[in-house]
DNA sequence: TGCAATTATGGTCAAATGACCACGTTTTAA
DNA sequence: TTAAAACGTGGTCATTTGACCATAATTGCA
């Protein structure tokens, strides 16, 4: 069924292939077409979401209207409002999708029961440590960077992306104005 | 023995008195110096840590040898620096303690043997989930927010800290310089 | 396919910020 | 207790950055 999504589990973990079967079928598939929302702010996450295909984008909107971009996801990563889905509080931002993407989710119930296969929590967890551990790079990278070295370094981190994005998500995910970004580039093509 | 830290336990979470002393009886108590090291920039982060009193700070030193503060931990708090803790792998950031501190240290292995205490499992979801949402809101203040705002962001959040710490090493959690730190309170002084 | 909306670039200007430096005060450690 | 180190503040100046605006190119949808 969601062939691409047990092929990256079969990549990623040393799942069984039952385990994989019962996993992938748990799952809700969903499309989302440009600009749709999969969670918007105030709302209560209830899904843990793999993204099969397109791209998505965790983002939140500051009370002087500029919006900030927390998380790009492109295929085979997964996307979640932590706080609001341990919580089952309203959301402090939102997530949308920036091309048209199919998407897995799973309800929380079902999810923790699948957390007891050793395998899966274990995945879990790694990608939970792998995730504090790139907010935390992203935080050094925003305390002590130039704009120039913010956007080398997104090229390096996610070189796959500079030609999916408009440069104004760019901008807005390195907390960069979009002139700053332009002059950036403009000096980069006279060197 | 750990009263301080029982006490905690006992507020935050509903573990029983037998299971209390059991996580408690496993920790082997360290006293810091002010200045000295938990953790070196390089060394592999073998110990989840908690905080009984005093004050650490995890850190990193740039390339052009700016020092960026990324955690103040008070009394009562965790400390961790997780990528090296889970992979076993030379820490990118470094902890050393501001004030003389007193702190309780488990191994990996006895703090997994630990975790199969469901309500321990469940508070320490809670305090990653805890973590990775203050990181994400850390990054939308460090994209979005004035030198000001960050400021005043800091004195609402952490005011107990304002005394215990120079004001430099507020610069380098706030990812500004001292001088605009310091023209910041003069301006408010002055309102 | 064609039109409307979005996007990237560039100009100008004012404001904010950091680098560098000096000085007086406070804290620390021997 | 005292000498040395660390600290907070302030001045000056050059540079960077963002805000605002216009324009041309591109994109996406009907």
């Amino acid at each position: 069924m969601n062939t691409a999504f047990e092929n990256y589990l079969r990549q990623q973990t040393e799942l069984s292939e039952t385990d994989i079967n019962r996993i992938s079928s748990m799952a809700t598939t969903s499309k989302l077409r440009r600009n749709e929302f999969l969670l918007r702010e105030g709302e209560v996450c209830r899904h843990k979401t793999f993204i099969v295909s397109g791209l998505l984008r965790t983002f939140s909107i500051t009370p002087d209207g500029n919006e900030h971009i927390l998380l790009f996801s492109p295929e085979n990563t997964w996307t979640l409002e932590v706080e609001s889905y341990d919580r089952e509080a309203p959301a402090r931002s939102a997530i949308d999708a920036i091309e048209p993407s199919e998407v897995l989710l799973w309800n929380k119930t079902d999810f923790n029961s699948l957390l007891e296969i050793p395998q899966l929590r274990k995945f879990s967890e790694q990608l939970i440590s792998r995730s504090i551990h790139s907010s935390r790079q992203r935080i050094i990278t925003a305390l002590s960077a130039t704009p120039e070295e913010k956007y080398e370094d997104f090229l390096q981190n996610y070189p796959e992306l500079l030609s999916r994005l408009p440069l104004r998500m760019i901008a807005a995910y390195l907390g960069v104005s979009l002139k700053t970004l332009t002059r950036i580039r403009h000096a980069q093509l006279t060197r």
